[in-house]
DNA sequence: TCATGATCATTACAAATGAAATGAATGTCA
DNA sequence: TGACATTCATTTCATTTGTAATGATCATGA
């Protein structure tokens, strides 16, 4: 009776929970455009991005995206292979790229859409009003208790 | 205006936003013991189902833990070289491998434990009981959807 | 102006990953 | 019993991944 107290249950311990139903929700979601279009997760996120947002570097993707940078990096290179981004330099810093989606990727991103809103929509429905509202006050205040801690870890080792 | 009909924000997507935080969530949680005890968070998930469950196999522990089969392989492997897990083959079954914690094993997992429950309810404390339980059935409804999903796909590839 | 440091994207390299193949053990059924 | 298929764990191999350089460009300040 006192051994349950050290015992932790994976089932029901939240990290865990919230990596799987991650995981399962983000194979079905990349089923839908993965085989069809031959896009992997990160192009997708890519490609996404790139729709609401005009010419971008990759180091705006990247901070926007919660991508590595070298994996946005990469993902654009296969995407512009794969025509649906064109990449130019940035006329005021060459280091910069400009980076945007062809018409060919306009026109993939339109035909994903659908499939991605549809997808999202038949998990929400399986959701009343209340939970929705709810899970979106979870993702704030999560995120939020998570910035405190990275908040509390710069200041127990400030300005490495 | 009818453009924006076909944009889809990424930042509200469902399918994005569980990723993203459940890869903070993981990753936080893994700085609690990846450094200190040379623990991954698959070898983590594999110790704390030993912890749960007696003497079982590679093969339970694949089912139970939503790991790859051969990532528990590996994982385990890594275990046993930790001296953190004893591999024994089934008596009944010679294809089995009977799975345990060994005595270092259990000391590091009762040493995981606080912090791993420590950091679960520091997250679970920015919540209020509505937002908690509404998680609880959240979490419930999209499992069952995602099931109902496999059972259409199912239906239309039958016995493969 | 020009030396130093910062920033951006890419590359190099080692480690991790997953799909398919392998080998050993068991189940099945004529 | 014995051929054949199945199951389990591991290994193989090609791909992906992340960390740490690298090279190129820009910012800063003496």
């Amino acid at each position: 009776m006192d051994d349950q107290a050290d015992l932790l249950d994976l089932d029901c311990f939240l990290p865990y929970r919230l990596a799987v139903i991650a995981a399962r929700v983000s194979k079905a979601m990349s089923v839908l455009y993965a085989e069809k279009f031959g896009i992997s997760i990160a192009e997708w996120r890519v490609i996404a991005h790139l729709a609401g947002s005009g010419r971008v570097s990759i180091r705006d993707i990247h901070a926007r995206v919660n991508l590595d940078k070298v994996k946005v990096s990469r993902a654009v290179s296969r995407l512009e292979e794969a025509g649906l981004v064109l990449k130019a330099s940035n006329a005021a810093d060459n280091r910069l790229l400009d980076i945007t989606l062809s018409d060919e990727g306009w026109s993939v991103y339109r035909q994903i859409v659908p499939l991605a809103s549809g997808f999202e929509a038949d998990l929400l429905s399986a959701l009343d009003d209340t939970e929705r509202a709810a899970l979106e006050r979870v993702f704030e205040k999560l995120h939020a208790r998570l910035d405190e801690n990275v908040e509390a870890a710069r200041s127990l080792y400030p300005k490495v």
